[in-house]
DNA sequence: CCTACCGATCGGTAGG
DNA sequence: CCTACCGATCGGTAGG
């Protein structure tokens, strides 16, 4: 055994992790344990090892960071999500695939996922009005899959398109509260349970298959 | 028209309304739109048209009212759903019923149950595991519920009950963040769409019937 | 990244 | 229910 071989990275970047990365992670913790308000900013540096005003030659504000945690789990849900748009897959297969892709932003982020599911409300008007369109973004993407799902004459033709997608929201998103990263079931495990509940509500009754 | 007939009251008790309850009722709201910790006992008194020390007149601690409002609508959820445990119904009839007045409370509630959701991690300790407890109850109800109706021959045998259960429970706990009292759905429609999408993957193959 | 500090605001109380 | 106040803590800054 020699040292010719650099020991495999433990991490993918492992050194591209500044510290400004640490505060946002560490803070991620803390709001989604804590809520954005009543984490203070000596909180969180005392869980870095340092004093309070010392945050602010890595950040600018506390509400940068809760933008920062909000817009990259949004981007996660979009990145998942919205390159399946254009993809052509029947919608029921859609469907599938775009629940377990959901449920793993959630199960990957459960922190972020948290923070962004109850601390959004607390952005100033400007982020705040992203979150919301946003939203608008996700409803309308799993709205029009259960549109295209009925245009191709697998789903049944009296869905109520909105309820649909209510539901569809509902199961992936609630996962937030109660999934366990490490526990016995994987992101792919509950949405093929959820996929095959509610799949089965949804087609028409001629098809029977998976 | 003559004076004989006293105004029926426009709601059910309002006399009895005290200026505890609209303490109450007030920090229900503020606590649902700003979040418990960024809703001060002066931002509160300014709502009533009082200054912030006159609230102690009424009141013991501002944590107190988080219990109250936590407590009451848990009480709520139990009045709803326990008594329903003993109901001679068939699981798929009981199901549907459940998720209605699940739901019914919800819509009925949006503030209180919008607290319930986003604060109870901010009880202290005694009040917390309250919370947990319960949540810990409810969910073995809808579990229970599952499992009768495989036990009946209702519900499909290979169902993965606790993942049936948390289905469920997302689709009408998730209520609280899209659910617009007055608008054109009443939590009865919104059970009977989404009951009628779950039921059909969780019965039997058999079986086809509302 | 630290020390020392800023004005503002917090939940709550005393005394009336 | 008000006035006046308590000590504690808040997010953030200056200067090093």
């Amino acid at each position: 055994m020699t040292d010719s071989t650099p020991p495999a990275s433990p991490t993918p970047e492992p050194a591209a992790r500044t510290r400004r990365d640490q505060i946002r992670d560490v803070a991620g913790r803390l709001f989604s344990e804590r809520g954005y308000h009543a984490t203070s900013m000596r909180d969180l540096a005392g869980e870095l090892g340092m004093q309070g005003g010392s945050l602010y030659a890595h950040i600018s504000s506390k509400e940068d960071l809760l933008v920062e945690i909000v817009q990259t789990a949004a981007g996660q849900f979009d990145a998942a999500l919205l390159t399946l748009r254009a993809d052509p897959l029947p919608a029921d297969q859609k469907l599938r695939e775009a629940m377990e892709r959901h449920i793993r932003v959630v199960a990957d982020n459960m922190e972020s996922a948290t923070v962004f599911f109850h601390e959004w409300k607390h952005l100033s008007p400007a982020a705040y009005a992203r979150v919301t369109d946003w939203r608008d973004t996700i409803d309308a993407f799993y709205r029009d899959l259960v549109r295209q799902g009925i245009e191709e004459g697998t789903f049944r033709p009296d869905l109520d398109v909105k309820m649909s997608a209510n539901l569809i929201l509902s199961a992936v998103n609630w996962a937030y509260t109660w999934y366990r990263p490490g526990g016995r079931l994987t992101p792919r495990d509950v949405a093929e349970r959820y996929a095959q509940m509610l799949l089965a509500g949804m087609r028409t009754p001629a098809q029977e298959a998976s």
